[in-house]
DNA sequence: AATCAACCCAACCGCTCCTTC
DNA sequence: TGAAGGAGCGGTTGGGTTGAT
């Protein structure tokens, strides 16, 4: 029983992504943007399964990818975003231009982890070793992420802050608001610097023209968008607690 | 040069969440 | 209100590549 299969696995190809395959698929979106991936496979004469399209355009074919080692800068915010967010790679991602969630899942696994270990911080808890292996004695989680903040929000909050005083976490939730939007009404989309939406206004690192997105004194219906909420960024849906 | 192990990353799988009816 | 469909997410796997012996 179960539900159906997304797709009839019977006729639709697997494993690695042939040049043509990519042409096709590239040409398709190009032509007709991100529909239904359902149907999109058909419509575009690929024999492959929607979600197999959807990950290959995320991940590989996307024109605003970028590709290449990740820089320090980069390791440091996902080690700094991981200790907040935990294995929320999407959420991580969405802080990352150009990075997917999967490449920087990936990252994780193969060298950050790594480099926490070797630091002696334990990359599940972000706590020196022996002091994670002692707590988890101790049965209490200790992670901080969302997974937990539901049942101790104003707790976590006052840790991350203790711990990340560089990052302002004063975090709003407000509807979805879809970056094409703009687009598609013919405007501007006026989303905040990589700066900004990081809480580094008036920085060095601050490349837009200091639109207000609200630092905690600054607009006033309108929270600081540490997540890139109202930016479309990240949709709000994804902050849901579990 | 051959073999093996470790590493890397693209892709798959199964699940959850959201939307629609 | 609940069921079904679709999209997205995170964990895992498998094949290719690289480095060591």
């Amino acid at each position: 029983m179960g539900r159906s299969p997304c797709c009839e696995k019977a006729h639709t190809n697997k494993g690695a992504w042939t040049k043509e395959e990519d042409d096709r698929l590239i040409a398709y979106i190009r032509a007709h943007g991100e529909g239904c991936w359902r149907s999109l496979p058909k419509a575009a004469g690929l024999l492959r399964c929607g979600k197999s399209c959807r990950l290959r355009w995320i991940n590989y074919l996307r024109p605003d990818l970028k590709r290449g080692n990740f820089t320090e800068e980069e390791d440091e915010l996902i080690i700094k975003l991981h200790s907040l967010l935990g294995n929320k790679w999407s959420l991580i991602a969405g802080r990352l231009p150009g990075r997917t969630d999967n490449e920087i899942k990936n990252y994780w696994n193969t060298h950050i982890r790594r480099k926490l270990l070797s630091r002696g911080i334990d990359p599940t808890t972000h706590r020196p070793l022996n002091e994670a292996a002692a707590s988890s004695q101790n049965q209490e989680a200790t992670t901080i992420s969302f997974a937990s903040a539901s049942a101790c929000k104003q707790e976590d909050d006052s840790r991350i802050l203790e711990r990340c005083p560089d990052l302002n976490l004063e975090l709003t939730i407000s509807p979805p608001h879809h970056q094409n939007q703009a687009d598609q009404s013919g405007g501007r989309t006026r989303s905040p610097c990589f700066g900004c939406s990081l809480g580094l206004q008036n920085s060095k690192d601050c490349s837009c023209d200091n639109i207000n997105i609200g630092t905690s004194s600054g607009s006033s219906t309108s929270g600081y968008d540490f997540l890139g909420l109202k930016s479309g960024v990240l949709d709000y849906r994804s902050l849901e607690m579990k």
